[in-house]
DNA sequence: CTGAAAGCGCTTACAG
DNA sequence: CTGAAAGCGCTTACAG
């Protein structure tokens, strides 16, 4: 079972606070005797208890904000329920979690769910930012002023006082795909990008790391587009017809973003599915699907749930045992998937 | 905070064992009173606090043994991360966890191992088991007359007793390299397997799963092999300058095991590293340089640390709340990773 | 069948 | 600077 807070108290001969006092350096004690007590803890091998510490400490109540972003969206279903999960331990570990879904994307309301979250008591806050000035104030503010930490996911703001980031390395990502297009069409031919936001800075980062690293190791591939979809099947089928008719010799599309289903209706019907080879992103919708019938070959994503927990968890233990994050840009893994490896729950 | 055991009481005018036998229908209650306080708990919302039980269980001390074979092989070492972070969990749960490393590959040491964990009073146990009757009926013997149930990880045991297992699809995961492999050669030529132990199982089925998917998916492919390298360079460097003496048009590898190093070396000699397309398994050892310097296309492999994680967690959520495992085969993710999805800490 | 009390390991006012 | 005591939410003998 371990060593406790008691025996250790006993071997050296004073009460169990003074022990407490000594590990957890909480000042009020003579240096000597916490020293000594240090010693003795370490010569008996003590770890603490994280239970009896929780438990004690669920007087407490650490209190975290979560403030989502387009929260309707399939992906930040995915990640919400990364953050129920989060909210489920910390519950059970005497925290409580306050989450405030924005439903499409508003800097206006995310202020809004900052002050409320403050006005609420919470002692930290993980969440999905705008690039808007105000909200980049408003999180240094938080931090330096109100010493709420913050921690931000999906999108990062760099320039700011916040603790870390959580998600995607999207040039990365843009670079994987690459290698894996570059492979697929032989290392020559046309290859067109089709993307959804121009605006959007982690579909602009996937775009530019699939063309340099094309660019890089494939110099005799051909890059076509980017062309924008606006993550609509519709304009993405029309974007798919006008490259066809332009490049009847195209070997592959690349994706950053959604309307994967009207490009592939569209190769259908121009009978290409499956000839032209397609890389996706993200393992939502009918991604999977279209990859079982062959129209996607690979799929690139990562854990979307991971982007919900860990923020949470992250700003817990930081609460909890003072724990700093491992590093200021978290990047979660980029997963690569063909047929032969779709989980097996979906 | 949720709702506690002692509101409950106060609400239903009992004590709080009262409640507690009411909600954990530990029996010795009037059963109306039981279905009151059952019903007021419900409207109520309460859901017990996880740390409260832990710490008031963790006088009972739930032990879990854990046996490991071939421990010193890298991979084990990266399963052995996976039973010691399954181990710090437990311990700060007030659990332990028991470990046995068995150097090589031993029926005998297996049950000795077994042994010892019963008389030191494990009330469960995560293994590697090996393919011999006499294993097979101890694992028999442990689960039905000792009541010590069982998980096996890395290898299987499907006919026995065992509560479930956690490791890898292995034919699968020879599927899915058969589908890289088939882009990578354009779906045509000679493509070769060397594999590791004809003896052992999960080579086999990699072996298996690689061939039959190949026929499938792609007629083209001439499939050559398997060649045999005992996991050892030196011979799989041999068999590798056989199947290109014989096989000068050869256009792809697919490793099942170890001995990448030695392929790659006598590829480079003969000129053919990186045209040459290769699959290999694991994340180790050299594979991910050898990856990065491109004579590796693809590797395909697992989240070693949840092999060992997995099994020891499954079995105290077990003893600790009662939960059974999700299902009888808990296969692992499998990783398709390029030269671009290395996870950074490496 | 039910209650009162002690205990799990830690933290935290409160006295001194 | 130090100690004694109460408390976090739950379980578990022990009485009755």
């Amino acid at each position: 079972m371990g060593v406790t807070i008691r025996q250790i108290a006993e071997a050296a001969g004073v009460s169990r606070g003074t022990v407490d006092r000594a590990l957890n350096n909480r000042g009020r004690i003579k240096p000597e005797v916490a020293d000594r007590i240090r010693q003795i803890a370490e010569e008996m091998g003590y770890k603490p208890n994280q239970l009896g510490r929780a438990l004690s400490m669920s007087k407490n109540n650490i209190k975290i904000g979560v403030i989502l972003q387009a929260a309707e969206t399939p992906f930040m279903q995915c990640v919400l329920e990364g953050i129920e999960r989060a909210k489920d331990e910390v519950d059970s570990l005497g925290g409580t979690v306050l989450l405030c879904k924005i439903p499409h994307i508003s800097g206006r309301d995310t202020i809004d769910a900052m002050e409320h979250m403050r006005s609420e008591g919470v002692s930290a806050i993980a969440m999905v930012p705008i690039e808007e000035e105000e909200i980049k104030a408003h999180i240094n503010l938080f931090v330096e002023e109100y010493h709420i930490p913050i921690v931000t996911f999906n999108s990062d703001m760099e320039d700011t006082k916040r603790l870390c980031f959580v998600g995607q390395n999207a040039f990365q990502c843009g670079r994987a795909a690459a290698g894996l297009m570059g492979e697929l069409v032989g290392g020559c031919g046309k290859v067109a990008v089709i993307s959804g936001y121009s605006s959007n800075p982690s579909l602009s980062n996937r775009v530019l790391g699939f063309g340099s690293e094309l660019k890089a190791k494939y110099p005799e591939i051909e890059l076509v587009g980017p062309e924008y979809c606006f993550e609509d099947n519709h304009l993405a089928g029309q974007a798919t017809e006008k490259i066809l008719k332009e490049n009847p010799d195209l070997k592959g599309i690349y994706m950053t973003s959604h309307g994967e289903e009207g490009v592939c209706r569209m190769l259908a019907k121009y009978g290409r599915a499956g000839t032209v080879k397609m890389i996706a992103n993200d393992f939502m919708g009918k991604n999977y699907e279209l990859m079982r019938e062959g129209s996607i070959h690979f799929l690139i994503g990562q854990d979307a749930q991971i982007q919900g927990y860990e923020p949470v968890m992250i700003l817990f233990r930081l609460l909890f045992n003072g724990e700093q994050p491992k590093g200021e840009l978290q990047y979660t893994e980029i997963f690569i998937r063909n047929e032969y490896t779709i989980p097996e729950n979906l």
